[in-house]
DNA sequence: GTCAGGTTTCCGGTGAGTGGAAGACTGGGC
DNA sequence: GCCCAGTCTTCCACTCACCGGAAACCTGAC
């Protein structure tokens, strides 16, 4: 934490604390972990307790509250998209039983905003409102070929981040990727996270034909993919059109 | 907006403009609606955008940001329960093919934190994050009944809103019904929000035999409630079970 | 009892935040 | 094209809300 200046920095980095891993901490943790003064961390904690951003648990330990529950809950994607979609990734999820994953891009990130987990699933990395890069993900190759142009130089320009062997390593690489994905219409992230898994990707388009999310499975490595790809392309068209979007129109 | 003074407090109150039915506004609207100076808010406006708090659409307007998701994935409900009760909401729907809803309490009123919807759905009222009065509902009165006694008190002692004719309306009614509920196992709210509905819930107890949420299915005024009490009670044990709570505990 | 850790309260100095005003953009009407 | 109403952005000097060190106050562990 870099010492942040603005009241509203140091609020934010106090709710920075909290990770899935880290759910629920104590004042001095909260102190300890933003780099602020306790006495600071106390006085701000309780006015955010007292908006309801936090919660005090009744081990006096703190937790992110439900106000930012419902906040959340209007951001772009939860409200209209996750509602409209919904049927269908379940539709998706039946016939392939795997994780199925509804996702928005936030700059170079992307940020999942729906999840349908088998219980057995092959990977739980992902949850609804976590983030992964844009270059190494199904959901995010989708997302980056659709983006503007600045982002995608923005992603190759920086370093890609390698999670295994098979990750996407060079810009070159992606910007081939990147151009296969523009011309097939879906994405295949082969082994780019975990080497037992593959995803496929499709886009899901607004009433204007602009990409505004992207759905994908993530499936077993061996899984054959002519069963995999056409589902997942077929459901990406069908959340589209139930968001407005015409296919006929240029 | 009675003119918040702290930071926070304005930053919340430029956040409090957005619901459901306006999820994007412009910056003058945002300074009116909070009830702020124009260029207040729009310093504010900025500096929520940098954090991620807010997010600018391609058409100026504001919309909430994706931290915010972020951040409300990791309220209490969200994290754990969220993800442990879905299966068990699924088998419950799938017996009742009616909104299952899936609750917790914050302060006095329930807040939905997730939600499974039949497609022709009866009602329409909740979705994830949206919150309701304690005494009306059927999962806030499984969650009052085993409140605090300061939190009975509290919505005891104040005016009970009124939806139909069949909403709770005056405490000693309130109180008898929490007495059923406690004694039951369950609670039934009958037509107490809309005329055409009646719903069911149950509780959802933790580790240490606390309620922690409650589950309820909305089903159409006339449906039988002999089928649907037990199911409803069933996935309200399966998932606290699977949250670690041992029913032969005391 | 003592001690270590965490939590709460206090208060004077000060710079981050304030907001009125003026200027820069829209886009819609004629 | 021109104008105008509404919206957005920038500026700046005042001032009050925020800052954080310090000290008191709670725990519970040993």
């Amino acid at each position: 934490m870099p010492t942040p200046k603005s009241l509203l920095e140091r609020a934010f980095s106090l709710l920075s604390v909290f990770t899935v891993d880290r759910p629920a901490v104590t004042l001095s943790e909260l102190s300890r972990h933003s780099g602020l003064p306790l006495s600071t961390t106390h006085r701000l904690v309780t006015s955010l307790v007292e908006l309801r951003a936090l919660d005090r648990a009744p081990n006096g330990r703190y937790r992110v509250g439900l106000r930012l529950l419902e906040l959340g809950a209007l951001s772009p994607g939860s409200l209209d998209l996750r509602d409209r979609a919904l049927p269908f990734l379940e539709d998706l999820y039946e016939v392939t039983r795997h994780n199925v994953q509804l996702a928005v891009r936030d700059g170079t990130e992307v940020v999942y905003v729906e999840r349908i987990s088998a219980r057995d699933a092959v990977n739980v990395v992902t949850r609804v409102g976590s983030r992964m890069p844009l270059h190494c993900t199904g959901v995010g190759l989708v997302l980056l070929a659709a983006a503007p142009v600045a982002v995608q130089d923005a992603v190759l320009a920086a370093p890609l981040k390698r999670y295994t062997a098979r990750t996407i390593a060079s810009p070159q690489e992606l910007r081939e990727s990147l151009a296969r994905v523009r011309r097939d219409g879906y994405a295949i992230s082969d082994r780019q996270i975990e080497l037992i898994t593959y995803s496929v990707a499709a886009p899901v388009r607004g009433p204007d034909g602009d990409v505004v999310a992207a759905v994908s499975v993530v499936v077993p490595t061996g899984t054959r993919t002519d069963t995999v790809v056409p589902a997942v392309r077929t459901c990406g068209l069908a959340i589209s059109r139930a968001l407005g979007w015409a296919s006929g129109a240029p």
